[in-house]
DNA sequence: CTTCCTGCAAAACTTTTGCAGTGTA
DNA sequence: TACACTGCAAAAGTTTTGCAGGAAG
């Protein structure tokens, strides 16, 4: 139930948001917002495109990235590139910063706060000329089960494995 | 004069790995090995090609991409995924272990390095179950000029600027 | 009625791969 | 001689874009 308030109270603001800018509400748009925030965790575009569809609702990849970009712009969505070539998306919970860490492996990802690291993070940018606000911290790694189906240290990759073709 | 020895110490290097494993030596690895040493910072797939053709050898776009992991396997390069589809590629100095900021805005890339940081991620993969190796910071950021150029909180993008198509 | 949005399909980009010929060992 | 490597070109995967029709205000 607070959930569901959460999620019409982001909506009321992606509505406000797109009022505000003279833009249209339609029902593409809604679909989208409502799937995103029905979202638990972490979604690339093609899942996005899955859930809207899985709703109920008819809307083309095309207008899913143009509005996931609308959504970004509104301040309701976060766009975090980890992994290749593919970004995800998370909706943003009121208050809720926290960083990624992920496995290059496996691409499973878990988020974390870590108020230390955050302060060090801002002195770091300080330092180099960057901004303090509007950072994202991201930590690539290697789960366990990752790290161990790989070779040890004294032979990083298993013979064979690296020839081409 | 040092940097010349550590190139030749770095491809002499490669090649014993390429001996290692059965792998040929032919002149487009080497090529591509001295270039990406000779390269300052962080280059992308590319910028490595170009590197090579400029330096008057011929190679394809496949080979570079094929040669660029052999590399990675050898533990000579570090491949790092910043910004949106493309990976940057940088040569491993010796003991010189850093972390990555980046601007989202405009790319810029800055490496740092800091203990404090590095003592609390290594904390933060063991609580969740991940290897403490092999693991590589980034921080997504603004820098002072791009975050400039947008406009203030209350207004995060200027009319317009999301409008599409 | 204005003009913003959407869907489709093609394009843009980066990276990968099949195949046949070339070069290393 | 054997077979690994290269180049080419096509393919693959994700995101963007032009255009014409359709809908919001």
């Amino acid at each position: 139930m607070s959930q569901e308030m959460t999620r019409l109270r982001e909506e009321d603001q992606f509505l406000r948001f797109l009022r505000s800018r003279g833009l249209r509400v339609t029902g593409e748009r809604l679909a989208l917002c409502r799937q995103i925030f029905a979202q638990h965790g972490h979604i690339d575009a093609e899942q996005v495109l899955s859930a809207v569809r899985a709703a109920g609702h008819a809307i083309s990849r095309a207008t899913v990235y143009r509005n996931l970009d609308l959504l970004v712009a509104a301040g309701l969505v976060h766009k975090v590139r980890l992994g290749g070539n593919r970004a995800v998306f998370e909706h943003v919970h009121a208050g809720q910063k926290h960083d990624h860490l992920a496995c290059r492996g496996c691409g499973r990802m878990v988020e974390f706060v870590s108020p230390g690291i955050a302060a060090m993070l801002v002195e770091i940018c300080r330092a180099h000329g960057f901004a303090p606000a509007g950072n994202q911290l991201q930590i690539l790694g290697e789960c366990l089960a990752c790290a161990g189906r790989e070779a040890g240290p004294h032979d990083v990759v298993p013979a064979g494995e690296v020839a081409h073709a």
